[in-house]
DNA sequence: ATCAAAAACTGATTTATGTCATTTTTTTTG
DNA sequence: CAAAAAAAATGACATAAATCAGTTTTTGAT
C-alpha cells in the first residue's frame, strides 16, 4: 500500500454519483481536501477483524473482499465492494473494532476519510447522511437477498446467481476475441457462496459441459447469460 | 388491526431511547404528534412483499416477524422485530415497493409514521438521520452474522443461536414453576434458521434427550443455556 | 524460461439433511 | 366442551454436498 498525490472528489465518478453528490461546497471541499488516497496491489489487506477503525473508506478503483473468518478458519465474504462503495462506516459509527476483514482482489485505488472528517460531515451536511442511510439500506437488500439464497437454494443455483452478480459488475476483462470472463480463484468463489471449492468446480464443470459457460485455467468465460438466469431460478 | 387512542413517544421506553431520545423538541413533538397507534392480534399481516409504503412503523409492543417469500412458497425469517424496531424503512427510502412481508407473531401496538412526516424528520433533524443510521448499521450486522451461519454452520448448530437469540430477546413467558419458555412454531423456528420443520423436531428431540431443553406440546423450555452456547459454538 | 508453490481438478466415500407418508397430539374455533 | 384443523412427531428413504486423498495444471516469482 502507497499513498497518492491529492485529487478532486468530483472526478471519482460512481463515488460522487452515489454519496457525495448532493453535499453542499463546503462540506464538499474539506472532504475532498482531507481524503487520503492509497494505492493498494492485489491481495493486500486493507483492515481486518478485530482491528480499531480510523476513519471510513471509499474504493476509487478496484475491488475489495469484505470477509469473516469462521472458527475453524473458513472464511465468508460477506460482499464485495466496488468503485463507489465506502467500508468500514460500521466500526466508525459502533466504536467497536472491525466485525470483518478487507482484501483487495485486483488491483485497487482506495480514499480514506479520516473518523474526524468523517463526523463533522455527519454534523453539518443532512445531504451526506441521506447519502449514507441509502448506502446502508441497499446493503441491507443485498443481504437479505443472500440470507435467503443461503437458506433455500442449492449450490448450483448460488453459483449461478454469483457468476451473474459478477460479470454484471465486474466491468470484466474481455479476451483478444472480445469475449468477457471472470478471473477470481475457485476458493473466493466457494467463500463467497457458501460451499467447498471443490463443489464449485463440479457445479462449473456442469455448466461448461451445458455449454453455459467456458473455462480457460482460472478464467471463466460466460457464454449463456440466459443459460445462468434458468439455473438461478429453478431448482437442480 | 385497530387504531387506538394517541399516546406521547415519550413514554414508548426502548423505541424512545434507540431512535428519538436526541431528536429536538418541535421535531420530537410533531412526531408525537403525528402518529398513529395500532392494534394488531397474532398472525396478523402489517404489510406484504409487493404492496407500496405509505409509512414507516414502529413497534411499541409486542413481536413481528419479517419474511421473504420464495418462488416455491417456502418462507425465510430475515428477522424478528421487537419492541423499539423500526420496520418499512427500506422501501420508502427507496421508493420501491416492500420487498419483504411483515406479519405479527404475537398480540402486537405498532406506530404507524406516515411518509411526509418521516421525510420532515429526516431533512429537518441531523440527530433522527443519526439514529436510523446506527439502527440501520446494527441492522446489517446482524444479516452479516446470520449469512455466515447460514454458510457455515450445521442445522443443529442454527437451531441453538435461534434459541438462545430468543429466549434471550423474548421476555419469554414463565410457568407456574418460573421456568422460561418459548412459544412459537416448529415451522416458523424452521423458516428462521433455514431448514425444515421435521429437521427442527429432530434436533429438539436430540436436545431434549440431553437435558438440554423440556417440551411441552408447542412450548419449549430452556433448562441449560450454557449447553446451548456449547452447541452452536462446535461441530456436531 | 524455469521452478516452486498454489490452485485446479478428479474419484471414492461419508454424512447431514431433505422429502414423503403416516400417526398422534395439541391447538383453535364454534 | 366437542369437533375440526393445525401442528408435532416418527420412520423410511433419497440425495445434495462435504470430506479426504491424490494427481495434474496453472500461476507467479526469480
Amino acid at each position: 500500500m502507497k499513498p497518492s498525490p491529492a485529487h478532486s472528489c468530483k472526478n471519482c465518478g460512481k463515488a460522487y454519483d452515489t454519496i457525495f453528490s448532493k453535499v453542499a461546497a463546503p462540506e464538499f471541499n474539506l472532504l475532498s481536501e482531507s481524503k487520503l488516497i492509497r494505492h493498494y496491489n492485489n491481495r493486500e489487506i486493507v483492515f481486518n477483524e478485530g482491528g480499531k477503525a480510523q476513519g471510513i473508506f471509499c474504493i476509487r478503483e478496484g475491488k475489495v473482499k469484505i470477509y469473516k473468518n469462521g472458527i475453524d478458519g473458513i472464511e465468508h465474504i460477506t460482499r464485495i465492494a466496488m468503485q463507489g462503495e465506502l467500508m468500514g462506516i460500521k466500526a466508525i459509527l459502533s466504536g467497536h473494532p472491525y466485525s470483518v476483514s478487507a482484501a483487495t482482489i485486483e488491483d485497487t485505488t482506495i480514499c480514506f476519510i479520516p473518523k474526524n472528517i468523517f463526523f463533522q460531515l455527519t454534523f453539518r451536511s443532512p445531504q451526506f447522511n441521506q447519502a449514507i442511510i441509502l448506502f446502508l439500506s441497499n446493503l441491507l437488500e443485498n443481504a437479505e437477498t443472500r440470507m435467503l439464497s443461503l437458506a433455500h437454494k442449492h449450490v448450483k443455483q448460488r453459483l449461478a446467481e454469483a457468476l451473474i452478480f459478477l460479470v454484471q459488475n465486474f466491468n470484466p476483462a474481455t479476451y483478444p476475441n472480445s469475449k468477457l470472463y471472470l478471473n477470481i480463484t475457485r476458493h473466493d468463489l466457494a467463500n463467497l457462496i457458501g460451499t467447498s471449492s471443490e463443489t464449485v468446480i463440479r457445479f462449473l464443470g456442469e455448466m461448461k459441459d451445458d455449454g453455459i459457460i467456458a473455462v480457460k485455467g482460472r478464467k471463466i468465460f460466460i457464454l449463456d447469460h440466459s443459460g445462468l438466469s434458468k439455473i438461478s431460478a429453478f431448482p437442480h
